[in-house]
DNA sequence: ATGCATGAGAA
DNA sequence: TCTCATGCATA
């Protein structure tokens, strides 16, 4: 099962692999089950020097600041890891949802201890540059239930089990200098953490034939080896031929063009009438080798330019090869509906309410990695489960990553 | 469209 | 344990 990834740390626009996804089964009945965070303790005394150590000083405050205000343009701000060529995304959506937080109480106990009144002026802040933007009436956090959902669906069986992966990738560059502080940090916290909550999955079906369980992933294409070294970058189209490896990769990597493309891939896909879902599970009708479905979130992605470089570079060619056929189809009249075409539990969604999303924030401005012992620490202080906010950590730097085209072309 | 999650592969 | 690709679930 090989798969993706090439090198690491923080290369902006970095290397990997592309990967190439395999039939999953986006339709699997399932039902719900979901764990609701909301509700935090509203008083939460959160010490920053519990958490970070005294050796850890904060950085910058004024990145913290300014975090805490925009958090959705963190990046720009943020020392280490820009991407260069591409701009930050999501700006509004977010900030749109930061503005219902509540809580006030929280603040002035939270960071006690250590710069709190800087922090804590930062979460004002954010609050009221939020609220200026304007006020969203829905809630953060939202409720979940459990439900069933059951769609049949046929997924194509071509699919089955091929996973290969072809050959994309790269890898790419630059640095890391991030040196994470380890500090000591006062272990009397991470108590009790509470044990995660069991979302394996289980075995179940498979949408697309395969047999996988519900949530292995098998997707990914390429797996190269990389090589990497700074700035490597792949192949420009050629989907699967490839193959050959290495080395080199010479590819353009322009982001210029990727965007473009993004864009037309958008436009034609909708005069065809398609969506991103039949898109997303109509590549394995390509039977490219490696290449399975895609969820419909992928293709947005693709299409909003959301994904990092390397990701997006390895599926351009992919949806390029759909494209192409897909309209070749359809000048041809056939409506090939293949082309188009389109056990079980589900998979719980933790919703992190507002207030510890804005803790959580505040932390992530002053140390975007903090080590295990913190987050068990900030899990604590947050009445949140350990790998929640691992994850949640993750996640906010992936999104940190992601690449956005700007117009700059 | 996006938040939270999984899992492979690499450190 | 992190990064990265990717997806389910949900707004």
């Amino acid at each position: 099962m090989g798969k993706r990834r090439a090198s690491k740390e923080e290369s902006e626009s970095s290397n990997l692999t592309p990967a190439v996804p395999m039939n999953r089964q986006k339709f699997s009945s399932t039902k719900s089950f979901r764990v609701t965070l909301a509700e935090a303790p509203s008083t939460i005394v959160w010490d920053k020097t519990e958490i970070f150590g005294e050796d850890e000083k904060p950085p910058f405050l004024s990145s913290a600041i300014m975090m805490s205000m925009n958090s959705k343009q963190p990046f720009s701000m943020h020392p280490i890891l820009h991407e260069p060529k591409y701009t930050p995304l999501h700006s509004s959506s977010e900030a749109i949802r930061r503005a219902c937080l509540p809580t006030p109480s929280l603040q002035g106990n939270i960071f006690a201890g250590f710069d709190e009144t800087l922090l804590q002026r930062a979460e004002a802040l954010a609050a009221v540059d939020i609220v200026a933007q304007k006020s969203h009436p829905f809630k953060p956090d939202a409720t979940y239930h459990t439900m069933t959902t059951m769609t049949s669906m046929t997924c194509t069986p071509t699919s089955s089990s091929g996973h290969l992966h072809h050959p994309s990738v790269l890898t790419s560059h630059h640095h890391h200098p991030h040196h994470q502080s380890t500090q000591g940090l006062e272990g009397d916290l991470l108590d009790h953490l509470t044990p995660g909550i069991s979302i394996g999955g289980m075995p179940g079906s498979d949408v697309c034939s395969t047999a996988s369980h519900p949530h292995s992933h098998m997707s990914a294409i390429n797996h190269m080896q990389h090589h990497h070294a700074q700035s490597m970058n792949m192949h420009p189209h050629g989907l699967a031929s490839h193959g050959s490896l290495g080395g080199a990769g010479e590819s353009e990597p322009d982001p210029r063009e990727l965007e473009s493309f993004a864009e037309r891939f958008k436009q034609r896909r909708i005069k065809l009438g398609v969506t991103q879902a039949d898109v997303g599970s109509a590549l394995a009708n390509l039977k490219i080798p490696g290449v399975g479905c895609l969820s419909q979130s992928t293709i947005c992605r693709f299409e909003s330019l959301t994904l990092s470089h390397n990701n997006m570079v390895a599926l351009k060619p992919i949806l390029e090869a759909w494209l192409e056929e897909a309209e070749r189809a359809q000048r041809e009249k056939m409506a090939k509906p293949e082309i188009f075409n389109g056990g079980d539990k589900k998979r719980k969604r933790t919703s992190i309410a507002a207030p510890e999303k804005r803790s959580l924030e505040a932390y992530f401005a002053v140390q975007p990695r903090p080590s295990s012992e913190k987050i068990a620490a900030i899990a604590e202080k947050l009445d949140l489960k350990k790998n929640v906010v691992r994850v949640w950590f993750c996640n906010q730097r992936q999104k940190q990553k992601r690449m956005k085209f700007s117009a700059t072309h």
